[in-house]
DNA sequence: CATGAATGAGTTTTCATTCAT
DNA sequence: CATGAATGAAAACTCATTCAT
């Protein structure tokens, strides 16, 4: 029993290290991107030596991967939520249901605005970054909207338009507003704030 | 008359050296990103030494700076000609307008793909170079589509909507779709080059 | 009594734990060398923690010296022996004691032949390291030899060469030898096994 | 002409160059081995900095390798010239063609002796320096008096021994005195210089 | 005594920039 | 102006050692 309880008393400490760590990371990624922050930096935001930061990740590179995906975990989680909800969902007005879709997102957008950044930035260069986003965001995103759509279609209140077409550009919408957002438009932000979007 | 004529073929040879240089380091800035290019790859690929680039900008981010500001021209000088054209376009139906305004924008974004991914991934990250390109290449766009909008209000043929939010969804909507390109979405690619958006 | 047993007992167990971080030293430093062998991998093969390692040596470095002593002792525990065979000796036939003094001497650098590799390779860098390897394994070994071909001389055997030049020639060729073992000479080993050597 | 003219020159300088880098990596590591060799000493020691080092050479591991090639072509360039007098040689009397080996190797080995201190260290450590080394060094050099022997075989001076194993014993013997030599044995060296071993 | 997380000085290596030729 | 060698500051990362638990 004292073991056990040691166990997960070192276990929670290590995580609460590497959350700790990540934090400091994100922070500094998010002011001046992967390339431009120095581990020195991050270990100063984290409140850690340098080292330390090499106890708990494998390299500089490995605390934005491990950034991303505890930001795809956090999205599924939303999803997830979402997709139990797919049938309640086909009953709500199309208009109703889009608005809630953009709320969501909305939400958890608003919450990781700083490290989405530099995760962009980073995908935008690094090819491996790019498929891992693609992977864990994009994809599981659009492929709920597709069900919800084909749900749509199948109730006879959609043409079975080019859906995959039409699912890219509500996703480049999405993408466009959070860019505007990153890059800082002061009008788009007050409104978004105010959720009463359409 | 000599002098003359020697100036200006001086003239105009470092004007194109500074093209060949630019050249050089936007085929760099585009595989690697700003920050993992090295001066001596940029060197390599103008085709020049490394000291002869600093005879012609001030520093590598000089670089990244100028060939900004040659796209912003660019568009501008695109957008001019549009503008020109704005009281025909008026006479357009409106979908016939928008079309053609993402058709101009198609060609544009297609001839400068590779360089917009490394600008627009230092303007997450650099706020300088997110307010120069809000300056240079987002608001004279939106500037130009409001106008266009205000006429169309004043023509009766669209209510007078939250203009700003719908100038910037419509932004938003091309900006989502050029990331979608840059992140390497192959079947937008494919529908993008066989140029029949509804 | 209670505190005699006690300490003997704990002295002994003190004693193993020092055997098996050695242990576990040796068979690192085997591999990677001195300065390419970190306390992590000791501690990890010696199955302790890296601070129990300061509980019973000062320093990494303390754990090569301790090593090379107790290869010393070893060695002299040998030639202990033998001296005290000193008379024996001198019977024998001079190419059968040579014949002897080569396969203990082979049983001995076989039964140690992966620690002597970094042993020697520190020695050949570390003057301190060469100064004890001399005295600790050398000169009681090359004063052993010096006696027996004194005896001999004095028996009417041999002329009265340069006795230390053949010593050094001697230790040399055995030297040469182990040195040949552990660059990895196959044939050499192979024969080494074979126990036949002439 | 003048690009020739530059050009070797150019060269010439980049040769030097090279060569002073390599004169102050093999003091550093004869004096400290090569784990213990800083970059920064070298640097000191060549005369250059640090970045200058790298604008030579690949990585520190490099410059011993270089060393190494350089020691392996000197050696094959002396053993190429007794090579050339292998019939001379078999006209001399055996004793006095081990002798002139010895010699040869003796000053060789005398020129080089403090790099040899870190190659050696080195091989020990690390197997692909020692299967280099043996392929460079030792193993033309076995074959250089593999066919002398052979040679005096047939012209039935020696008994077919254990080839092989005789020149294992005879190069043994030379590493070993090279390593007495290395250690520091000042009665060896004194001989050494001498000239005049049996 | 045992543990292993924390430390930070020290290491190799990179690269924008300068400057003598 | 063109060149490219030289520079050295700064980066990521390592690891022997300490010390609170």
């Amino acid at each position: 029993m004292t073991n056990d309880r040691g166990r997960s008393r070192r276990e929670r400490r290590a995580a609460a290290r590497r959350q700790q760590i990540l934090d400091g990371a994100a922070q500094v990624f998010a002011n001046k991107g992967f390339a431009r922050a120095t581990t020195k930096e991050i270990a100063q935001a984290a409140d850690v030596s340098e080292g330390t930061i090499y106890n708990y990740f494998e390299s500089k590179q490995d605390l934005l991967i491990e950034l991303m995906n505890r930001l795809g975990e956090a999205q599924l989680t939303r999803m997830q939520f979402s997709s139990d909800q797919l049938e309640e969902a086909l009953e709500l007005d199309i208009r109703d249901f889009l608005r809630g879709v953009f709320r969501t997102r909305h939400a958890f957008v608003a919450s990781s605005l700083p490290i989405l950044r530099s995760i962009i930035a980073e995908m935008l260069i690094n090819q491996t970054f790019a498929d891992e986003y693609c992977e864990q965001a994009l994809i599981p995103n659009a492929e709920f909207l597709a069900r919800h759509f084909q749900g749509r279609v199948a109730q006879g209140e959609m043409r079975d338009l080019d859906t995959p077409l039409l699912l890219r550009f509500f996703s480049a919408l999405n993408t466009g507003l959070l860019l505007s957002l990153l890059i800082g438009d002061d009008y788009l932000e007050a409104r978004w704030q105010s959720e009463d979007f359409t």
